[in-house]
DNA sequence: CCTATTTGTTGTTTAGGACAACAAGTATCG
DNA sequence: CGATACTTGTTGTCCTAAACAACAAATAGG
């Protein structure tokens, strides 16, 4: 599904091979601007005015861009005009829960402009979250207006993906293993599918446009209730691994405790990080994470100071063997990670040593 | 020093960045494969023949690689040109150790034409590392054949590298902390000065010409006398952190041992596997590498046996780690940890879990 | 010796980016 | 308010480099 590369590769180039590239930077550069001046798109390509002009013209027939003039000029001369992604083109969103399916119908802009949940009896099957995606995408597209172009349908999960042939190879949370999902969701809508891993793609989104926008070398933590997953980006590329499976931070063995982790194994980082077991203490179930944050905050028994700190130390722990794998510009802490660290931002820091 | 680059670049691309493009992967394609045909060429390159010949013109003329009839024709039709690197072309390697200064003379296709170790006094400082290597290489360069290219030096540092402006930033063994080594030999040989770390570079050469040629997902795992050191490589690229500092996998916490390792880090792989702590047990001294593998084959004794596998027992929660991580698609283990390996193969891959 | 096959070479074509000249639109200064 | 400077879009021409086509060279097999 995907052509993976960005490596090395031993082809060579013909011209043709120029222009894709110079369509996709520049695609790629509207998009990830939201709308750029094409005074800025020849400043940061470096290419000629009038080459930019001609990509734009190509991008423009296509109906991938729109031109505009843009408003308030500033400064001397000619004012540049305005270019932004065509709302004509919207990809599918579809994220499998343990109780519902959720799709949305985002713009190349990053609008989102429609959203559908779908509860589900509890334990779907992936064949159930398959056939329930293709109706509320099939619906969706009813409303689309005459022209609008679909990109395709992209699919976060929560557990592991091999994102080269789109299988998904067990998500223990939705009790889901081996299923091609991605073969049989583009069979029944006709669309094409991506699949990638929640926390990979929550990475990816930080480093293009969350908190490490333009980062290149970003490790990526977060924890729900299905415990802790990750995301790396090094050297702006994905750390995808052979097949796909890498990220699996939550698993690493960061202490001798015995104690088990959602998949069995003793003394990882998700076994000894559990929102779970704050819950619990809280006495909270069924909580956001907004109403844990704020217990967190306000609490004040020593012995809840000390179950956070004792997390705080867990954490610590992966975080300094992540600064010594990766060497990260940005570590982004998110799910309830979040509200670990602001606790007390300052000890967690003090404990990662380096 | 280096340009990184490889990733997603927001550079358009003109007539002359295809040329140089074309140029590069033509003559990667010669170096790593040491002799090659020109048939072979078009073939992987995908270009048209006529180009690939245009191209190695080009770096015929540049002295970069020399043409000759192909020995022995298998199948029909003429026979095809061989491409080989030009010998004439060479770069420097420098290796600083404790007690020596190593540096070598390797031609474009990898043979060390020349190899000199010049005994110093224990613990120089970088200063004397970098006049004795200069000396060393203004030596050798007397003996060069007229119209030897040199393309650099490349120096494999024992220790912390801030690639991007070749500062050698913490040494332990060595004792050297932040020396701008790069800069200061560079002005002393008016030469190009590249460096990395001893472990990252020996992962690369795996990658490239080892015991994992092409493959694109690597972790490599070097113990020496020094503790342990490790590379990455991910989508065919040295997984180098924003700094350069990435691939600490020594400095990995899996245990919560309060044993501290070289850097007074405690509980981590370093402290954990230690070539030191076999040698004592063995009451060996200085032993080289194949002393030790000999000896930890040949051991009997319960007593041993113990001590071998407690260390296989943190190796694996290691490369459980790395595994769970990177997701590599090949794991090399050497210096000791090769020996290690050996002795209970089985064991160790029944450790590893995932 | 002739044919089929593969490869190197040479001349021509073609695609696409650079360049230059000009037009269009804005700000500044006298 | 007009002249000038400045920046940007547009258009036509130039240039580079890869593709293509035709031919020559070298081999294997009949």
């Amino acid at each position: 599904m995907t052509t993976n590369s960005g490596a090395v590769s031993n082809r060579g180039q013909s011209s043709d091979s120029v222009r894709q590239h110079n369509l996709t930077t520049v695609l790629r550069l509207v998009h990830l601007n939201r709308k750029i001046l094409r005074s800025q798109l020849t400043a940061i390509t470096g290419l000629n005015r009038s080459t930019v002009s001609a990509l734009i013209s190509e991008l423009e027939e296509l109906g991938l861009v729109v031109e505009s003039e843009s408003q308030g000029s500033s400064g001397v001369g000619r004012p540049s005009l305005m270019v932004a992604p065509n709302e004509n083109v919207v990809a599918f969103s579809v994220n499998p829960e343990i109780d519902a399916t959720t799709v949305s119908v985002v713009t190349l802009s990053g609008q989102v402009i429609d959203r559908r949940r779908k509860l589900m009896g509890s334990h779907p099957s992936p064949e159930d979250a398959i056939r329930v995606s293709a109706e509320v995408i099939s619906e969706m597209r009813k409303a689309f207006r005459p022209g609008t172009q679909i990109a395709g349908v992209g699919v976060s999960v929560p557990g592991q993906v091999r994102t080269s042939d789109g299988v998904i190879r067990y998500a223990p949370q939705l009790g889901w293993v081996e299923s091609a999902f991605a073969t049989a969701l583009s069979q029944e809508t006709g669309l094409n599918v991506f699949l990638g891993n929640d926390a990979s793609l929550g990475c990816l989104a930080e480093a293009r446009f969350g908190t490490a926008k333009n980062v290149n070398d970003l490790v990526f933590l977060f924890a729900g209730s299905g415990g802790i997953g990750g995301g790396v980006v090094s050297n702006g590329m994905t750390v995808g691994g052979a097949a796909g499976y890498a990220g699996e931070l939550g698993h690493m063995k960061v202490s001798s405790s015995v104690r088990l982790d959602y998949s069995g194994l003793p003394g990882t980082l998700e076994s000894l990080v559990r929102r779970e077991d704050l819950l619990d203490f809280f006495k909270l179930y069924v909580a956001t994470d907004e109403e844990l944050a704020a217990e967190i905050r306000s609490s004040e028994s020593s012995r809840a100071k000390r179950l956070i700190h004792d997390q705080l130390d867990s954490l610590a722990e992966g975080l300094s063997n992540l600064v010594n794998i990766f060497n990260p510009e940005v570590i982004v802490l998110a799910g309830f990670l979040t509200s670990l660290f602001e606790f007390d931002p300052d000890y967690l820091l003090s404990q990662v040593k380096k």
